[in-house]
RNA sequence: GGGUCGUUAGCUCAGUACGGUAGAGCAGGGGCCUUUUAAGCCCAGGGCCACAGGUUCGAAUCCUGUACGACCCA
């Protein structure tokens, strides 16, 4: 280890306390209340004069005010704050080593009784104080101080976005409102497992590690099983384990786990993200609809106490029906163009080129036409399904009866961003074994992100599966509606981030 | 992948147009201070100015490249 000059400072306060006989790294610790528990135990008291026994409080130390032979410092655990009051002539020589020893950062246990300062404040008048972790690298506490608006704002946050991330548990400890934000992902992933499991889905849990990989368009992440001399694959989704279970006769599973996409790292996609699927039997795309909009207003009503939500300036309500419109008439709208009346990738492409957008000359048909739903997705704030996809870049789905062209999906959009991915599956084993072999053709044409064969998938498909509706969601997407955050490395507590060198 | 901006003390930031050898607040250190809450007052510290080259008598500052990040575009 190398120690900086605040850390060698740090340094000599160990010894200090090793000379003063009080362990820096104790094993044990002796808390009767957390703060929040003292702090009701004190009010009480006031309301029926009852007489208060002594406590022990545990936490970090945030702030200390030494004025001389009394200082006020606070400490907050998992439960919130506190100030204690210390005064030399009741804690004696432990005053000096507070004083010359103790620091902001520290872990520490306070024994003595509950008061009210003058300034009225609750507090603890310390009568013995214990280290319970020497913090040796200053936290980057920041100093608060109430607005005349009311609010707490903070002077001097710790608020380096790079170093934020790199080093998460400094921006935890320091930063309240980021912890909120992973408290109300962490309810927000209880209230979609609570929602299904109330309403007849199975939870379960199908291979990271695939030897052939598929469900989604994306290159995916290669690794190597050294006894089998196997390649594997980090799975892009869980699409097709997951409805080969409706095969073996359950109604309703779904599953919210990590999927893998070997693509672009930035604010809005990481390399590992966490998917919710769910798959249900005897029901179809509006089924899926309706299942979706309660699944996310009750959410967002159980985590947030309101199926409105406030993104980045819009009100976001999740009350059902959401509006549903097809993917030609959104297009239609927002562009000029009726993709239907181009059918071929020249014709898009020259089209595309008139209205002056960008039109790669190596995309197909199908890419074409996802580019021009990017064109109007930022405009797709409330919560909407668009419907009817081509069958070029849906492989999975089933055709539209009538129109073999399309298929029955959707996609739901919320706040601007795709939020989820929704088909009546296609359960006809010769139809997807031809979907398989134009995708086959597409990938030697070019297209890394066209999905390979799956034959297991064919023999479970012949067994019969029966007519069911999926959908799959970005989770760390509705976690960034639901905290109201533009990038999603806001709401991962670990994004993937280049290695710096040292 | 392209463009723009950023990287200076533990933290938050000045300083960069116009090159002259490094600043503030907080945190930390030494004093004073027995009810403070961005406590206050006095004193003294703390820097490979992201990294590597170049121009120059002289570079945090100008030029080139690299790394990492943010934002915009694809």
């Amino acid at each position: 280890m190398e120690f900086n000059e605040l850390e060698r400072q740090r340094l000599a306060k160990l010894e200090l306390l090793r000379a003063a006989g009080m362990e820096a790294y104790p094993p044990r610790v002796h808390r009767t209340h957390t703060s929040a528990e003292a702090l009701q135990a004190f009010l009480a008291s006031e309301v029926d004069q009852s007489p208060l026994a002594p406590v022990t409080l545990v936490g970090r130390l945030l702030s200390i005010r030494a004025m001389g032979k009394v200082s006020f410092a606070h400490i907050e655990d998992g439960h919130g704050r506190i100030q204690l009051f210390l005064r030399s002539n009741e804690l004696a020589d432990s005053y000096e080593l507070f004083t010359k020893a103790f620091d902001l950062g520290d872990f520490v246990e306070a024994t003595g009784t509950l008061m009210r300062t003058r300034s009225g404040e609750v507090s603890l008048q310390v009568a013995s104080l214990r280290m319970l972790a020497k913090a040796m690298t200053p936290l980057p506490i920041p100093k608060e101080y109430e607005r005349a608006d009311g609010e707490v704002a903070r002077f001097g946050a710790f608020a380096d976005i790079e170093e934020r991330y790199r080093q998460r548990y400094a921006d935890l400890a320091v930063n309240p409102d980021v912890r909120e934000d992973f408290r109300i992902r962490s309810r927000m992933i209880s209230a979609l497992r609570r929602w299904l499991d109330e309403h007849g889905y199975l939870e379960v849990e199908t291979p990271v590690l695939q030897p052939i990989y598929g469900g989604a368009a994306a290159r995916p992440f290669v690794t190597h099983h050294n006894q089998l001399k196997q390649d594997l694959y980090l799975r892009i989704s869980f699409e097709l384990y997951l409805k080969r279970l409706l095969v073996g006769m359950y109604e309703r599973v779904y599953e919210i786990g990590r999927d893998f996409r070997n693509e672009g790292v930035s604010f809005k996609h990481n390399p590992e993200f966490t998917q919710l699927e769910l798959y249900c039997a005897y029901t179809d795309l509006a089924g899926i609809m309706e299942t979706v909009e309660g699944l996310l207003s009750s959410v967002a009503e159980s985590v947030l106490g309101s199926p409105r939500l406030h993104f980045h300036g819009h009100e976001i309500d999740l009350t059902p029906p959401w509006s549903r419109k097809s993917l030609r008439d959104v297009i239609r709208e927002g562009t000029g163009i009726d993709y239907v009346a181009y059918p071929t990738a020249e014709a898009l492409r020259e089209v595309m080129r008139e209205h002056h957008l960008e039109a790669s000359s190596t995309a197909t048909w199908g890419h074409l036409v996802d580019n021009l739903l990017s064109e109007v997705e930022s405009s797709l704030v409330q919560p909407v399904f668009i419907h009817d996809y081509p069958v070029a870049i849906s492989p999975l789905a089933k055709q539209k009866p009538g129109d073999p062209t399309h298929v029955e999906r959707f996609e739901v959009f919320i706040g601007g961003m795709e939020v989820g991915n929704a088909f009546t599956e296609l359960n006809d084993p010769f139809e997807q074994e031809a979907r398989f072999l134009e995708q086959g053709r597409a990938y030697k044409a070019g297209d890394e992100e066209a999905q390979p064969m799956d034959e297991d998938y064919l023999r479970a498909l012949k067994y019969g599966m029966p007519p069911n509706g999926g959908f799959g969601m970005g989770v760390d997407r509705l976690a960034m509606l639901f905290t109201n955050h533009r990038s999603i490395r806001d709401v991962l507590l670990y994004p993937h981030l280049r290695t710096r060198d040292a």
